[in-house]
RNA sequence: GCAGGAGUGGCGGAAUUGGCAGACGCGCUGGACUUAGGAUCCAGUGGGGCAACCCGUGGGAGUUCGAGUCUCCCCUCCUGCACCA
């Protein structure tokens, strides 16, 4: 998921080899990842299983789990995840059953290309990557349970990707109902017209470098998001999920989460939402009768536009021409309707043939191929711009029988709404700059204030010197004139819907999700094909694994690499009883197999594959029971895991802001659709989520390969350890704030955990540690048991707020307030020990046992702090004259407001300073401060 | 352009949410211990001033006994979206 490039680290110049330890890290800190690792200490039992103590609340606290790029682990990796270590850790010392899984998001880009160059097939290089991933991640300490690791290109895995999918295929989404039911409850005639996943043939992003189709997610200002390749619009066969079927309730269902607000707000605004109007315009009858001597009367397909003289058709389609007599637009101000002066046409838009007249088909033409040759980079980059073209039919305007100019225009999208528009240019700053460009007529019908215009009526001539885009009162709008913009939305909506010339229309940003791809490494649709029908291949068959291929190259045509496995394409049915496929079945040719006229007997498979997302939508439910092999999870751990608490879901998700549109979104897509279908407990699958922050280099830059500021963890392993560095990232600043590395700041926590050792350790003449003589089982003095507990208090309260720099900052009040003890009492000790242990967990378990104790501190209870002891017996507090602090007295705690004004009046210095002034008030805050106001 | 977030010492950052600005760490200065110190320990460290004091949380206004925190205006930086009708 985190898709790190291959980084070539710079030699580390900080580690020199004489370099001498602090304390002795790279001892204490395998042998205690390998005590963990022998115990089984974080491996969490499902309910059922032995071990299982239902007594335990649950708490599920996920990470978002890693591609395994062949560059190994990046700094910012262990950020997230030694928090979700901390919390982990920390809730599993407060009694909690603790769900903390890993795995890997192992289908995708990289590891392809990376085969392509070097032949090795992906499998390989995913199994060496995985391995190496597993590695650093073991050496960093993280409690993981690794008896639930998954990998998302696990045949064990796929299988249930894949089965998930043919539940879209087989569902459709009732309107009536607003969830997902089986396609068998639907009511029309053609269920393909409905499924969740379903086959379209719409223009989509093609990218010729990567040899693939891309979601509109996944291209940036006209690029890939992956390399940053060129691409470009082209209609193909490809897969969809109907997401926007669900629009409405991925924006409701947001509310009730625990989400950054941004990241609440991006998805909102990512899906959308727009309310108004759809307004049908007839078309003038002038333009009609043109159109049928128009040179191109067949349609081709939408953003096909270049090729669609090549087919001559002379039939006349009666239906089509009926369609065609009017065009409907959608508008978020029906109430400028008056104001309609033009209206334009994305030039992809499929009514362009039937209504160009003869005389301006050529231009309509031209321009329509410009259109279809500018990527959306330019099509965007162009916006200040406005070009067009006059199609030289006209439509007339529902309330005022305006006959209006229809044009095409590449500012109007052929995707949303219905790829036309009622051009208002008083009113619509792109449309002010079209009209003023092409000398379109331009009418006022909305004036800021209710005193212009009021019952004029009439249609106003001269126009507005500038575009008014706010909100006022209708004027020259007929029935509509005086009234405030939202009443005379909803009025027009009235008579629109009355006179069945259009009606309120939601409509929303968000495009159904393009869900195949032309490659290799990722799952095979479950989909047969046969006589140009699709089907799904029973369940029984799943997993459906990839062919075998020598040559997992993009073909380049756009036709998927698994075309070329010609075996694997005929499909074989499976011969139930033996679960073999019936070798002797007599297989025909391919020719045959596409044929209309090929036997029912045979099909041919899907050859598109699902993309990276895909794995990465459902995987926090395969680590509630990763080895299922009979559900893509067990229920009963679904509903423990997932249900559990009140709201239900991952208790905390804690990942890059990348993800906010793409994976949240998708994941929660088919998280929704499997609740519809019964197959989850809750609707929502994540119900607390924290971004973490950019680790940025020692420059402050982003950190990159080019710039030469990126920082290898192992190196800082290697040269300060694993609890340093968690320590440090977790140190750094707020988890979810961008902050700088330091190394030097790495070295001041290292020497922290050096101090903490010390506390405990001590040198001989020898150069061996031994324990300390200052240790002793002696009781704390008051002072130190108040410090001791304080810290108790605020690294328990931080880390549930995850505010782990603050945390850290009071456990180094602690050990400097220990260092000068002698005796150190073994209890202040312990304590620490107790609340450093899930930052810090290899030297915390080593210097736990040095003290003594027998069993591991991670399975040791969270210390309760004493109240008692925190509540100070006399206060200091700040007397301040006029706002400005003169001096301190102190206080008993119980000490009445008078009492301590009085006090504060005996002050000599406060006298000074009050000396020949009316006091005018005394401001006394119990336990704050005493502010004396004077004249 | 729209939306969101953020501006605090030389640096990373604290500040119980309206109550002693700068916790903690880095860096720096001085000292101790040392053959040595890039180890460790001690002291100091927002700016100005000999001092008393004064100034100080991007800038400007306001509310308040009191503002880093609340309100309004402005500036800068980061992130996302960007012809979405």
């Amino acid at each position: 998921m985190l898709d790190v490039p291959a980084l070539a680290f710079p030699p580390f110049a900080m580690s020199t080899p004489e370099r001498r330890k602090p304390y002795p890290f790279d001892l204490i800190e395998p042998r205690w990842q390998r005590e963990w690792d022998e115990r089984r200490t974080f491996h969490v039992p499902n309910p059922g299983e032995p071990g299982f103590d239902p007594s335990r609340p649950k708490y599920y606290v996920l990470d978002m789990f890693p591609y395994p790029s062949g560059a190994g682990l990046h700094v910012g990796h262990p950020e997230g995840y030694t928090a979700t270590d901390i919390i982990g850790r920390f809730k599993r010392m407060c009694g909690f059953n603790v769900l903390h899984p890993m795995g890997w998001d192992a289908f995708g880009l990289p590891a392809e290309q990376y085969a392509i160059k070097t032949g090795q097939h992906p499998e390989i290089t995913t199994r060496a990557n995985v391995a190496g991933f597993k590695g650093q991640l073991q050496r960093l300490g993280f409690g993981y349970d690794w008896h639930r690791e998954v990998n998302t290109t696990d045949p064990g895995y796929f299988r249930w990707t894949q089965w998930i999918f043919l539940q879209l295929y087989k569902s459709w989404f009732n309107p009536d109902t607003q969830r997902a039911e089986p396609i068998s409850t639907y009511p029309g005639g053609d269920p393909d017209s409905v499924r969740l996943a379903y086959v379209s043939e719409a223009p989509v992003n093609w990218c010729q470098a990567l040899g693939t189709v891309l979601a509109n997610e996944e291209v940036i200002d006209g690029k890939s998001e992956v390399g940053g390749h060129p691409v470009e619009r082209r209609p193909m066969r490809q897969w969809m999920l109907r997401i926007t079927a669900y629009a409405q309730r991925l924006i409701d269902e947001l509310e009730g989460l625990d989400w950054p607000n941004g990241i609440k707000l991006l998805q909102t605004n990512w899906i959308g939402r727009s309310e108004g109007a759809e307004v049908r315009f007839p078309l003038a009858p002038d333009s009609s009768s043109s159109s049928s001597s128009s040179s191109s009367s067949s349609r081709p397909e939408v953003g096909t536009a270049a090729r669609g003289e090549e087919d001559e058709d002379e039939d006349e389609d009666e239906d089509e021409k009926d369609a065609a007599q009017t065009i409907p637009v959608f508008t978020t101000r029906p109430d400028t309707l008056y104001g309609a002066t033009y209206m334009v046409l994305a030039p992809e838009h499929s009514l362009v043939e039937q209504i160009v007249t003869e005389e301006q088909w050529p231009a309509v033409r031209e321009y329509r191929e410009r259109t279809a040759r500018k990527s959306d980079l330019d099509r965007t980059e162009l916006a200040k711009d406005k070009t067009g073209v006059f199609t030289g039919a006209f439509a007339t305007n529902p309330v005022n029988s305006q006959q209006i100019p229809i044009w095409i225009a590449d500012y109007v999208l052929p995707g949303y709404g219905t790829g036309a528009i009622m051009a208002v240019p008083a009113h619509d700053e792109r449309d002010w700059e079209f009209a003023r460009k092409f000398a379109l007529p331009i009418r006022e019908v909305v004036s800021p204030t209710p005193t212009l215009g009021l019952g004029g009526g009439g249609v106003c001539e001269a126009e507005p010197l500038e575009c008014f885009v706010g909100e006022g009162f209708a004027i020259h709008s007929g029935p509509l004139d005086g009234l405030p913009t939202v009443a005379a939305k909803a009025e027009i909506i009235r008579l629109l819907e009355a006179g069945g010339l259009g009606k309120m229309t939601i409509t929303y940003k968000l495009r159904d999700w393009l869900f195949s791809r032309q490659r290799y490494w990722g799952e095979p649709f479950p989909i047969l094909w046969e006589a140009g029908q699709h089907r799904a291949i029973p369940e029984s068959e799943l997993p459906l694994t990839p062919p075998p291929l020598a040559d997992f190259k993009p073909t380049g045509t756009g036709e998927a690499p698994l075309a070329k496995a010609t075996d694997w394409l005929r499909y074989h049915p499976v011969h139930h009883e033996s679960g073999e496929p019936r070798s002797a079945f007599p297989l025909p040719s391919l020719s045959a197999i596409e044929g209309a006229e090929a036997p029912a007997a045979f099909a041919r498979r899907e050859t598109n594959t699902m993309p990276q997302w895909a794995g990465s939508c459902w995987y926090y439910l395969r680590y509630c029971d990763p080895q299922n092999d009979g559900r893509f999870t067990g229920r009963d751990a679904e509903q423990y895991w997932m249900g559990g608490g009140k709201p239900g879901g991952v208790d905390l998700y804690v990942g890059g802001t990348e993800h906010a549109v793409l994976h949240l979104l998708y994941a929660r897509f088919w998280h929704k659709v499997l609740f519809d279908l019964g197959h989850v407990s809750t609707p929502e699958p994540f119900q607390r989520l924290i971004n973490q922050g950019l680790i940025l280099g020692e420059d402050g830059q982003k950190m990159s390969k080019s710039r030469g500021n990126v920082l290898n963890p192992d190196e800082v392993v290697e040269a300060y350890g694993a609890d340093s560095l968690r320590l440090y990232e977790m140190f750094m600043g707020p988890l979810e704030a961008n902050k700088p590395w330091s190394m030097t700041g790495v070295e001041g926590v290292s020497r922290f955990l050096a101090r903490v050792w010390r506390l405990i350790m001590e040198e001989n003449q020898a150069g061996e540690w031994g324990l300390s003589t200052a240790v002793q089982d002696v009781p704390m003095e008051k002072a130190t048991a108040k410090i001791v507990h304080a810290t108790i208090k605020k690294v328990g309260e931080d880390i549930e707020d995850l505010s782990f720099n603050t945390a850290i900052s009071k456990m180094m009040v602690c050990t400097n307030a220990l260092i000068p003890l002698n005796p150190r009492p073994i209890a202040a000790l312990r304590a620490l020990l107790t609340v450093l242990n899930p930052f810090a967990p290899h030297l915390a378990e080593e210097l736990w046992e040095k003290l003594g104790a027998t069993g591991l501190l991670a399975d040791v209870q969270w210390p309760a702090y004493d109240p008692e002891l925190l509540i100070e017996d006399e206060i200091e507090l700040p007397i301040q004259v006029n706002g400005k602090v003169r001096d301190k007295i102190v206080v008993k705690k119980e000490a009445t407001p008078a009492e301590i004004e009085a006090l504060a009046r005996a002050s000599t210095r406060i006298a000074e300073w009050t000396a020949g002034k009316e006091i005018r008030k005394v401001v006394v805050v119990p336990g704050r401060l005493i502010n004396i106001v004077v004249a």
